[in-house]
DNA sequence: AAAAAATATCAGGAATTCCCCTGATATTTC
DNA sequence: GAAATATCAGGGGAATTCCTGATATTTTTT
């Protein structure tokens, strides 16, 4: 049988050994390289050209796990990228396999869970984890049923993006104005859109969302 | 050799199991048992006994490691703990200190320096990573010269934690007051002794400092 | 045990800020 | 050319912030 090269993604050191030899005890896989941030991830697998990636969604520094993925699917659409998540999230569900994502695989799964997943993704398959396929399934029959509502699902623009973390994180309207150099008003009017679109009501549930999708790291 | 029984707590599956792996290379240590959280850890550890727990600071439903760790030693106080931890944050290297703990080493540490932290903390030593120790005995050092200026690690209140928490999940004090049916008085008092003991004067710092403690846990 | 400090609760008032509504314009993207 | 994006504004009511000040309970220190 054919070895497997792989690459691991994960900010944290002890998290991706722990990957890598959860990984060992198959003799076809053999984990040719780690990155630390997306960047880096980016760098390696074009210089490895490994067959799978193992990567974390949520990384802080610079560009996190979907930026990533979507970036080395341009170059590499062959490599198969196997996302490793801490938390249960539908959208997230929708961008990694927006993003050309193969696999979805929860932290806090077991770890037959895990070589599941990645013989599936090797055999060209997309592994959700069971509640992930059923939500996935779910959504798409009642897209379809009520004719397309994906503008659920539509991205905040990158200016919106860019307030939402600094609501999330507690910065008021008028010191998001002065570091953005716009008017109170116009941090208003996105913040209005975002919670327009996320269709949320209360401040502490656009910071769960942050929180949810990695936007709230630390510096 | 003597054995020596470990217990592993953290959240995250995958991540158990990647320490479980680590540890399992050296003959001398067996891991008895893992706990996904600060209540399943103390119930375990008074079961299993183990000479050693390896536990993950912030863990979100509940009990944290910190609370976990301060009732363990309580009822177990030869029970060696050592903290692992995401981010290095010396403020948390005093409470853990203070709750008991022999250790504290980031999960992004190399794997060699788990290994030294685990045999320095069998020997009865303190471990801590380089830069913390360094930071430690500077800041004691200092508390010394200018007579024990040690307010600023003083605890919050646990009242106090808990608006801490609801304020940085970006929950108004109108919120706030509803839920933990107390007046919205009361919740700005709190607040504005929290902002006080901490020396903050924007609500962004609070989140940064709910946000490095791992209070804005995912639930 | 008595005194002191910390904790948890609530209140009034004034200035500031936020929230929500409507509405506008220039640029970019599709 | 229509849609999305990014910018700004006015106005009014709601909420927050910041100040002082109060009281009862608990904890700690002397």
């Amino acid at each position: 049988m054919q070895v497997i090269r792989t690459l691991i993604v994960d900010d944290h050191a002890i998290v991706r050994t722990g990957v890598k030899m959860l990984l060992g005890k198959k003799e076809h896989i053999e984990v040719v390289g780690e990155a630390a941030d997306g960047q880096e991830a980016i760098e390696k697998a074009l210089s490895l050209q490994p067959d799978l990636i193992i990567m974390d969604l949520s990384m802080p520094p610079g560009k996190n796990g979907l930026e990533a993925t979507r970036e080395l699917k341009k170059s590499l659409p062959e490599t198969h990228v196997l996302i490793l998540t801490m938390h249960d999230d539908e959208n997230d569900l929708f961008r990694v396999v927006q993003a050309g994502a193969s696999g979805y695989i929860l932290k806090n799964a077991i770890d037959s869970e895990l070589f599941s997943a990645v013989d599936a993704v090797l055999r060209g398959q997309v592994y959700l984890y069971p509640s992930a396929a059923k939500s996935l399934v779910e959504d798409f029959l009642e897209g379809v049923k009520r004719g397309e509502d994906l503008s659920k699902y539509k991205l905040l623009s990158n200016r919106e993006e860019e307030v939402l973390v600094f609501i999330a994180k507690g910065y008021s309207n008028k010191e998001i104005a002065e570091i953005l150099h716009i008017s109170v008003k116009t941090v208003e009017t996105h913040k209005s859109k975002i919670m327009d679109k996320l269709d949320l009501q209360k401040k502490h549930e656009l910071v769960a969302y942050a929180i949810k999708k990695g936007l709230l790291s630390l510096e």
